[in-house]
DNA sequence: TCCCTCCGTCGGGCT
DNA sequence: GACGGAGGGA
């Protein structure tokens, strides 16, 4: 017999004249990074070091080499993330780099799923539970066992899917959660258990998943089917996971097996940035890479290209103050720039009125407001901004904090179009009854029970409708006809689900003019994708921001300014950064303040805050703080005792009146 | 029996 | 503002 041995394709061409001038345009490290070829590879990058850039072209140099760009997975924390450093390879080569497939690990492993569904046991039309359908899922299962329990104070909804969540993404039995987070619930033990037993039967009954599934799902298929591992990991020639730090073990473990077939794994990541503790995620993660990953290169990237030195100064300071040390100092070779400022305002009020002012002013300094970004902790800290904003109209854009699809009345129509992706969704259906004037919990899940029972007879058939509901069943069954005939055409699905849920709406909600006017741009919304099933996905996995549909209707030519969560800025830059509510209690947390490891994320948060920034930065704080209870003193966040006047300059406010406005 | 409204309690960041 | 228990009303 004779052997002929086929040499592996690695892509590349042999004489490589590249048309983009690597060399040229990175420094050293970077340059090590995109060149990088075989086998795993760790890229540590400190904030503003060119992280994204060093993505952008070594996806570049990889086609550019020949692979084809389906070959290279690019997983990545959000959509948006993905999508910006597709577009950006794409105009530094061409189209061929919006080919590459990148996403997050929770959409690469839907694909997936969707692909196999039959080897996990799910139809290959299961659905994905958000995380209020999974909460509802949980309150479904464990009424019945609560009931026992009356009296004595047992986990709610959401505490009991955070226990679940944790417990799979950090791998741990439940017990240990309970132990760690949740001592007071300890006692519960074993009817937690039998509620997570309940809702996982419930889930796999019904042919729905929750995020974690994904996740967990994925990993089991994976690791039992040979032969699937090699086909998804061979077909994914290089794979690059973009914020390894904010990963978990499990997605740890799924980034090996994407890639088990040739082992070109690059993970690139901060361990300074790390901030999604809370779901699981584990900055240890990173620095263990060289030990889970043998003969992993490892490159780092020091030189901060993003900020001017003032705000490295500052951010350099705050992250020594941790109590876990990081090796790590950013500098810059930018000269110049100003010393941020600690501003001090009397009232929330007067905050506002100052971020305001400020960037009007900065604005007539010839700065656009997309170069602005107002950062805080929670979706909430930005309430008294938006209606000062929104007072002077000053166009803004916010993310993080509600989502579009969190509003009831969203919910309510999306629950419509679930049952006809899904009917064995009980959760939409009993959402979708309840709506119905004298339907309660006790006659929704009755009529839920009968249809499993008699699939595809209409109710009237049920022996259970009385006269006072009779004629709204019927009506909902025209409408779910008419839905399931728009199953292609999302805009007219969601506009008949609309048209029949108005007076519903109108009926329910005080506020119901903005709501029926949120309601009609979800259908021009819905239009813009293939089919129910993809609208429901993209909306579950990549949920809109609250403020998008409007801003995005309202947009002219100058882009927005930006509010946005701390966690939602990750990875962004902006020129001028005010960092609001830089309050104890608020920033930290006042959950994190008796754990060390917590205070530590806290602190962590504020320097990927401050990080943002290129030019200038603003750290604001409110001395009083309104609360039912009445105004009351409040104590600037902790971080910030003890920073040298050298870094944080003291601003304060002074009303008109006086001599001199807005003196440093 | 079931539905609905009222009120005390608790509240985060994201896929 | 949302959840969930309690009590009034059809």
């Amino acid at each position: 017999m004779k052997r002929f041995v086929l040499q592996q394709d690695d892509g590349r061409a042999s004489d490589a004249s590249y048309r983009i001038a690597y060399a040229e345009l990175l420094n050293e490290q970077q340059y090590q990074a995109v060149m990088h070829d075989r086998g795993p590879a760790l890229v540590i990058a400190g904030a503003g070091t060119g992280k994204t850039r060093t993505l952008v072209y070594r996806v570049a140099r990889l086609v550019e080499d020949g692979m084809e760009p389906r070959a290279i997975l690019l997983l990545t924390f959000t959509r948006r993330a993905a999508k910006e450093m597709l577009d950006k390879a794409a105009s530094v080569l061409d189209e061929r780099c919006s080919h590459v497939k990148g996403g997050t690990f929770h959409h690469y492993c839907n694909q997936l799923l969707h692909t196999y569904s039959e080897h996990i046991g799910f139809p290959p039309n299961f659905t994905l539970l958000d995380q209020p359908d999974a909460a509802d899922t949980i309150h479904h299962v464990r009424a019945p066992l609560a009931a026992k329990l009356r009296g004595k104070r047992f986990p709610q909804k959401n505490t009991l899917l955070a226990m679940f969540s944790a417990s799979v993404n950090r791998q741990q039995p439940l017990y240990d959660i309970l132990a760690s987070a949740y001592p007071q619930f300890l006692q519960h033990h074993d009817a937690i258990l039998e509620v997570q037993k309940r809702y996982s039967e419930y889930k796999s009954m019904n042919g729905v998943m929750d995020f974690d599934d994904l996740l967990v799902y994925t990993h089991k298929l994976l690791v039992e089917n040979e032969d699937i591992r090699n086909k998804v990991s061979s077909r994914n020639r290089q794979v690059m996971v973009d914020e390894y730090q904010d990963t978990n073990a499990l997605q740890a473990g799924l980034a090996r097996l994407f890639s088990s077939a040739h082992g070109n794994l690059m993970a690139v990541g901060d361990d300074a940035q790390s901030i999604y503790a809370f779901r699981g995620a584990d900055f240890r993660n990173i620095l263990t890479f060289p030990e889970q990953f043998e003969k992993c290169r490892i490159i780092r990237l020091e030189e901060n290209y993003r900020s001017v030195q003032p705000v490295l100064d500052l951010a350099n300071t705050l992250i020594s103050k941790a109590s876990q040390k990081f090796d790590k100092k950013l500098f810059t070779r930018k000269e110049g720039g100003d010393l941020p400022g600690l501003v001090k305002a009397p009232c929330e009020r007067d905050q506002s009125r100052f971020v305001c002012q400020m960037l009007l002013q900065l604005r007539e300094q010839g700065l656009s407001l997309g170069e602005i970004a107002i950062l805080f902790r929670n979706g909430r800290d930005s309430y008294d901004l938006e209606w000062e904003l929104n007072k002077r109209n000053i166009p803004f854009q916010k993310f993080g904090g509600q989502k579009f699809s969190e509003a009831a009345h969203i919910r309510d129509i999306l629950a419509h179009i679930k049952i006809i992706v899904n009917p064995d969704d009980q959760i939409a259906w009993n959402r979708v009854l309840l709506l119905l004037d004298g339907i309660g919990p006790k006659t929704a899940q009755e009529l839920i029970s009968w249809l499993r029972r008699n699939k595809d007879r209409s109710f009237s058939d049920s022996g259970l409708v009385s006269k006072s509901y009779q004629q709204q069943l019927e009506q909902l069954s025209i409408v779910l006809e008419e839905l399931n005939k728009y199953r292609d055409e999302p805009g007219k699905a969601v506009a008949s689900a609309v048209a029949y849920y108005n007076p519903i709406c109108s009926k329910r909600f005080d506020d119901h003019p903005k709501r029926l006017k949120d309601l009609d741009s979800f259908a021009g919304l819905a239009a813009s994708y293939q089919n129910l099933e993809e609208l429901l996905q993209e909306l579950t996995l990549d949920p809109l921001d609250a403020t998008a549909v409007e801003t995005e209707a309202s947009m002219k030519d100058e882009d927005p300014l930006v509010l946005s969560t701390i966690h939602s800025a990750k990875g962004l830059e902006w020129d001028t950064v005010f960092i609001v509510q830089c309050l104890d209690g608020i920033i930290p947390s006042g959950y994190s303040v008796d754990d060390p490891q917590a205070l530590d994320e806290e602190l962590r948060l504020l320097y990927v805050a401050c990080t943002r920034a290129m030019e200038r930065l603003f750290v604001t704080y409110p001395i009083t703080k309104e609360s039912s209870f009445g105004e009351y003193f409040s104590n600037p966040s902790r971080f910030l005792n003890g920073i040298p006047e050298k870094n944080l300059e003291t601003w304060m406010l002074e009303e008109e009146s006086s001599p001199k406005q807005l003196t440093s």
